[in-house]
DNA sequence: CGAGAAGTTGACGAACCTCAAACGATGTGG
DNA sequence: CCACATCGTTTGAGGTTCGTCAACTTCTCG
């Protein structure tokens, strides 16, 4: 089976053929959730480690206001609950938006395979990297930008995101969220989501429909959105060998 | 001389002897900054990791727009530039607020010590994980209250975590930001700051002024703001210890 | 085919921004 | 010590963005 996890990580790689062995016995443990379901919640206590194989979920919390927010997405090749090793307990929950495959990998055997293949553990450390640049980055979303600029932008960043994991077709994509799911991401109604999605669809940048992303004109929809997407990279690397020898056992 | 990072950091011990010794000697090399200057800048090569002993910073970025935005702020005891170990380079601003004094720490020390005194690695890792929670309440911050509630907010936040550092008298403590910087944090011109900073007051829960703020009714100010200091803790100890024996050298 | 969920549209009001002006504190040079 | 400039704060008027409420339509799936 294709191996998101892989495929993902080879992104700071390379990895050679025993780290890429390492990284698919990781994932054997397969299993199914469905639509809807929380894969964590908040106040769980925080005791394994989860790989997303296929399927879209998200981080979210629900206010006792009755509104929700979205953090982030977790897409194929994404891992969650890598705070296990320090954290207690989950501090939002982890939802399911879609059928998905997760594997479920045991916290000693992932520490095992960071001990034993320095690149992996760096690589995982570049993921959190990239989860708190996201972060950094949807707050410049909702403080400075307009509801369409807004959506606009979380339309370019997944739309950057699934290409990685080989999830666009030409310009075109599955978005499985609801008008709700993206106003709650965005701090919006679904009501002016709604409209706000007619005026991206009528400046001719992109049209959302039937749970599918069409994308007409990228380079004007990344400028109208001051999209860059260089914070999902997070430049750089090779940069951790000038303390590997002087420190063999933390970090690599 | 007082050593904020030992304070702070304690809260996750407790720490031997000899682990505050380590602790202290981090935090030789100190260097006074001056008001407004800068730090680090977004495009900075990562090379150093730096301990804030006195003083007010920000992480922030500057848009093309003329924008800017804030995204955290650091207090005596925070570290800065803890990223070194894996990015190339940095991806935002960390500007002074007022004169700060802070200690330069060579990354090779700086894990020489995680590597000898676990539970400073652990306390360490904790801080990052407790600066990502900071973003997640921001994001549910922007998107899902209104000026004033957001302002509350931001007000309990830095109120709990100034008092961590022996940095509030009673009610009141020194609030060096000017309300364009409130508004730079939380999406708002200094106008509309102004006006919800003038609400907040005659409702009788708070007051901004020359540089201080005075809480009247600190749990009415809470309630007002949906404030809840849970993400400031990450409630969740010793929990580490599962995996130490199996893999002393990666963590511990 | 029917029922519930999701999407669409309009009218109205609240929250927030823009522009403009004035006021107050602080620091500097004469 | 005063004159002045600068920076931050305060207030008002009017416009834009977005939320609320309500009705209606379209999809989806049993």
């Amino acid at each position: 089976m294709h191996n998101a996890l892989r495929s993902k990580l080879e992104r700071f790689g390379p990895f050679s053929g025993e780290e890429k062995n390492a990284l698919d016995s990781l994932i054997l443990n397969k299993r199914s959730i469905s639509r809807r379901s929380y894969l964590f919640q908040e106040g769980d206590s925080a005791s394994t480690v989860d790989v997303v194989l296929s399927g879209f979920l998200c981080r979210s919390r629900g206010l006792s206001s009755g509104d929700r927010q979205i953090f982030g997405y977790l897409l194929p090749g994404d891992i969650a609950g890598l705070n296990v090793f320090i954290a207690r307990r989950m501090d939002y929950d982890i939802v399911a938006i879609t059928d998905c495959v997760v594997a479920n990998v045991r916290p000693e055997a992932l520490l095992a395979t960071m001990e034993a293949h320095p690149s992996i553990a760096k690589a995982l450390w570049w993921q959190s990297l990239i989860v708190e640049a996201v972060l950094r980055e949807w707050i410049v979303n909702l403080a400075l930008r307009r509801s369409d600029e807004r959506l606009a932008h979380l339309l370019c960043e997944l739309m950057v995101r699934l290409e990685r994991v080989g999830l666009v077709k030409g310009s075109t994509y599955e978005l499985p969220l609801t008008q709700q799911d993206l106003g709650d991401t965005l701090g919006l109604t679904s009501i002016h989501v709604n409209r706000s999605l007619r005026e991206l669809r009528e400046a001719g940048l992109v049209t959302v429909k039937g749970g599918k992303v069409f994308v007409h004109d990228i380079e004007r929809l990344k400028r109208f959105a001051g999209f860059d997407d260089a914070y999902l990279h997070l430049s750089g690397d090779g940069h951790l060998e000038r303390w590997k020898q002087s420190n063999p056992a933390i970090i690599e």
